[in-house]
DNA sequence: TAGTTTTTCCAAAACGTTTCGGATTTTGTG
DNA sequence: CACAAAATCCGAAACGTTTTGGAAAAACTA
């Protein structure tokens, strides 16, 4: 592999000139630096980015740390709509990601902090990591910048992306109050999301807005999987046959509720609504169609991924709120009257 | 940060030392090295790998270069699936994984092999680039070693896994044959992918056993995207209308086929069969529910993986072909007789 | 005790860059 | 032509590791 070394011995010039010259400073005549140049090509010179990296203090990388990077959650292509946003972003710049490993054993061993100091990423992005994992707050406490997505949490080194939950939820909420509901049901996610929180409140506000008193038996922790959303489902309605709509925190789960409710012989959605959160792939082409609350999930990751590198180019961390948008199909009418 | 210099001078002892006593040489007394490892961990030290791997000359990152990061292409967890696999073998090792941008005019400046030689990757993974990439044969000729999918070129330093796609599509074809379909078309991807000649040439091994004459016009291209294979089907049918059944080289463009059916009338399976291939998400949650050929893309990922990481532990490379499977569902049904 | 082996340590070079401070050469000015 | 200014170049240090080839100290051996 040819160094700069090489280039200069060639040349007949110092490697500070080589250097210099294929940096393009100015105080290097043309003509050595056309030499310079050619004898590169020539040679087929790369320059080693880690001895750059080295003595500049910068690697040009930035960590993604993402978790739902397993086989059970493709399903779910949030991650890597998240993902793609990101390197959409990031194929703009001159700096490449590198993919941290979270959801194995190794999480024990080594922690995101140590990750990011080890590989010296300058940034990094995290997604979909819990609330209560004891790494998060050691990433947002080092000073490495960083900006996380869903997970509201701000100082100068730390930014993050999100969606409006609250309102987002609440669009859901007030859909199926629009539609006559008034025994309502939620299928929250788990309580180490903030997601979950926000999306809470947002049906509350809705629910008392319309004077509708909020069932509190009739709020159940999914935990954003399919399988347990159906179980607790089915428990749910067994139980209480009066429900006539459910909102759930996240589509994956709705699938999850849709299977009990066919389970239990009960038809979407004449007998029971569902709406959903995410607007994943899936939402559109179930049958019937699940009416849901839509988030960017592409835009996020690119958002945060701007954000970061604003960062790194000195800019301060910020927030980013996006929109979400309620998108009615075929999984909520309106209640049956009797 | 703190460097070994430091733990080197709050220990009183040489740098050498320091560097052997975390490495876990015999040659640094136990009670030194107790010494050494408290320090490093009050100090919060982590090494710095940009300098162990300059002097190492290994940086014990793989490259992964996948096309398909896209957001066009959420649609297809092809991408997103094998990367999964990737990262779970990669999960399990010392290694890293760097996510080259490939998707953007980035391209054209540089070139993948030189990507990979700048970050000094020990070996990379390369997945859905065309045959026809300039690029590809410049990294195949390099010397790092490096894993294809689905593209079957092989020397001591590259190998690759795919699946079988000539028996995956023969099987596909029999089943339309079995079910007494003669007049079968066949909606190829391009001309720039192996599958794409290796699933016809299966297509073609079934219907020559069978003595089903080939019209070569009802063999067309879809690109491997949804909206040409619409468009392209939408005149197939239109101008031949003899057509009972039609065999897709993935999944995507079956699903545009089956609109352009949709929009003709044309019911499936009653009046037309549709077998794809890959057996994405969607195959079995759109209706009717989709026969396919299944490939396990998670395995192919993880495969991939474990062969890279193998070869740069110095075995040779090899080339791993998985098995598919027919899955038949509701697209595929009996030719009408008459 | 003297010699030998084993254990424990270290100085210095190397990896491939960038950059600081200054040196040398060329050009411009009167 | 002499001097100043500008243009062009370079040596050496630095980044944080690993490794080589010994050296010093400790532990045996006879």
């Amino acid at each position: 592999m040819t160094t700069i070394k090489d280039i200069a011995k060639a040349a007949g010039v110092s490697v500070t000139t080589v250097s210099r010259a294929l940096n393009g400073y100015s105080d290097v005549s043309e003509k050595t630096r056309k030499k310079i140049m050619d004898i590169a090509k020539q040679l087929n010179y790369s320059p080693n980015t880690l001895a750059r990296s080295l003595v500049m203090n910068k690697s040009k990388t930035i960590g993604l740390l993402v978790s739902g990077m397993t086989r059970s959650a493709v399903k779910d292509n949030f991650t890597f709509e998240v993902m793609t946003g990101v390197n959409d972003y990031i194929a703009k710049t001159d700096y490449d990601v590198i993919l941290f490993n979270t959801n194995s054993t190794k999480q024990r061993e080594k922690t995101y902090s140590q990750l990011c100091r080890e590989r010296r990423v300058d940034g990094v992005i995290l997604q979909g990591i819990k609330t209560d994992d004891p790494y998060l707050t050691e990433v947002v406490e080092s000073d490495i910048p960083c900006v996380l997505i869903d997970i509201p949490i701000q100082s100068d080194r730390v930014g993050y992306v999100t969606t409006d939950n609250v309102y987002g939820a609440k669009k859901a909420a007030q859909h199926l109050l629009g539609l006559g509901h008034r025994n309502i049901a939620m299928m929250n996610g788990h309580d180490y999301a903030f997601v979950s929180k926000q999306r809470l409140q947002g049906f509350c506000e809705a629910m008392e807005e319309a004077n509708v008193p909020i069932q509190k038996e009739w709020i159940v922790n999914g935990d954003f999987s399919e399988e347990v959303a159906e179980a607790r489902a089915y428990e749910l309605f067994t139980k209480h046959e009066n429900i006539t709509a459910i909102f759930c925190a996240s589509d994956l789960m709705a699938l999850g509720v849709m299977k009990a409710l066919k389970q239990l012989g009960l038809r979407v959605p004449e007998d029971v609504s569902v709406v959903g959160y995410d607007d994943i792939l899936l939402a559109s082409y179930v049958s019937p169609a699940l009416t849901t609350v839509a988030q960017n999930k592409f835009q996020m990751g690119y958002e945060a991924a701007s954000m970061l590198i604003d960062m790194l180019e000195g800019n301060e961390a910020k927030v980013v709120t996006l929109r979400t948008q309620l998108v009615v199909r075929e999984s909520t009418a309106e209640v049956k009257k009797g």
